[in-house]
DNA sequence: GTTGCATTGTTATTTTTATAACAAATATTT
DNA sequence: AAATATTTGTTATAAAAATAACAATGCAAC
């Protein structure tokens, strides 16, 4: 399980839910438990016991019969897996509502990933710090995604700019981005995207909840 | 198409896209254009052109050959399968950053969706506005929901909160949630929940920026 | 009018993900 | 010490989603 190429078979949806368990396991250790079942994570994640035990199968972790897993261990193989040796650097492209509750937020709650770095057209927002993140021009993406080592770009810019913006950010040399604005974006093959749109999601829940109350007319 | 059966049958992932189709396709109208082509409608979102017949074909859509699809048509369309006949109002659980953000941006996007009331426990933010937006106290939750005929919550409360506040949001009748808050939550049957957290997606993000770093290692 | 070709619409296949089935191990009970 | 219950770990199956293959249609060029 120390091989690049058995973690890139992971399963994405695996990836995403280490993320999640090593959150709870976090809080666990907090309320000084020191194992745990399957049964029980699955509890706190709304899954089925078999899908984490599938998932911990997956990294190669062995828990103890009847006693379960070690709560420790397990987290710092999660660590092992998911997080890189260094910090990884994050920049917040759109310093704007959204962009701005993310830089209030997200500092401390991760410790390998910081926003180190705002950048915004609007020159009323050069200059500015929120929350002590200094927000930068455009133009100075180049050499501030150098200097500060940001490996990873979040959008959060107007639809009309995303894409714009995202061309800047692969130029700049970043080489992941997370996209918010509703606007799907490119990025050539050493870029890995992920793209998430709000307001999609609440439609898609309107229509269940149409499609529920819809039912026996 | 019109039966419910055939329109709960079609894939979730489709139905995100019918979203995202229509959004393009709206620009597109605005542009003048009447018709367009499954490439271009693929292009736009950045898939494939079949995933796009095969969704056109899923709720029993066709085009004319060598002419492609009626966009007007086809906007049509996809707003009688997701949208429903009346306005969808929403409310807002937890009016700090996230939730402000929201509430700033989201009024006036969609035709059928309105974010028409906030939630919070913090007594400074109880009877204030934003953009608008009153809010309540959690315990006017039940009296303002049916009052407003509120059928979904966007939970945006710190994670300890969530699960306490998904409660409230169900047995005021609410009947979609979208969860923001890095907390799992559980609901009945008939309310439909999607979760999306943030933190895991840059730590997947990151993880898979990490694992492109370690190529040739 | 025949040929070529762009485009749609449908079925088949593959890939990804989740679920289920079950064997193996070990503590607990009788 | 045998039987039972609990829990892990793995393989097998099913479900969901994406991709590929290809037939059908009808315009355009010749
Ligand atoms: N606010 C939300 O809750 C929310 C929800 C879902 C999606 N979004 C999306 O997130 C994006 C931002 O939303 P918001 O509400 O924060 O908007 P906002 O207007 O508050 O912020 C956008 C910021 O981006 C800046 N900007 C514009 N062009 C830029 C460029 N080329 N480079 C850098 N900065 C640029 C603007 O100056 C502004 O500060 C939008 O695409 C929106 O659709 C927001
Ligand atoms: N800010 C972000 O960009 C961001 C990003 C990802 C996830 N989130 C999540 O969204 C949630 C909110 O984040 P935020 O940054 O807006 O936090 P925040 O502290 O600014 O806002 C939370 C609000 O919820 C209110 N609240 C607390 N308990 C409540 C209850 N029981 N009922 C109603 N309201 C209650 C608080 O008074 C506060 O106004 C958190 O769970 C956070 O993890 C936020």
């Amino acid at each position: 399980m120390k091989e690049r190429q058995d973690l890139l078979n992971l399963p994405h949806k695996t990836i995403e839910r280490l993320s999640q368990y090593r959150r709870a396991l976090l809080i666990c250790i907090d309320n000084g438990r020191t194992h745990i079942f399957s049964h029980e994570i699955a509890k706190i994640q709304h899954i089925t016991p078999v899908q984490v035990r599938r998932d911990l199968m997956l990294i190669g972790y062995s828990g103890t019969l009847r006693k379960g897993y070690n709560i420790r261990e397990l987290i710092d193989l999660i660590g092992e897996i998911i997080d890189s040796q260094e910090v990884t650097n994050v920049a917040i492209v759109g310093m704007g509502n959204l962009g701005g509750a993310l830089i209030k937020y997200f500092n401390g709650k991760r410790h390998k990933l910081y926003i180190v770095a705002g950048f915004d057209t609007n020159p009323k927002k050069i200059g500015k710090t929120i929350n002590g993140i200094e927000c930068y021009g455009p133009e100075d993406m180049a050499k501030i995604v150098k200097e500060k080592n940001i490996k990873i770009g979040i959008l959060t810019v107007p639809a009309v700019n995303a894409i714009e913006s995202s061309k800047r950010l692969v130029d700049s040399g970043i080489k992941g981005i997370v996209n918010y604005a509703p606007k799907p974006i490119e990025v050539p093959d050493n870029v890995y995207l992920e793209e998430y749109d709000m307001v999609t999601t609440l439609e898609k829940v309107a229509f269940y909840v149409k499609m529920a109350e819809m039912e026996g007319e």
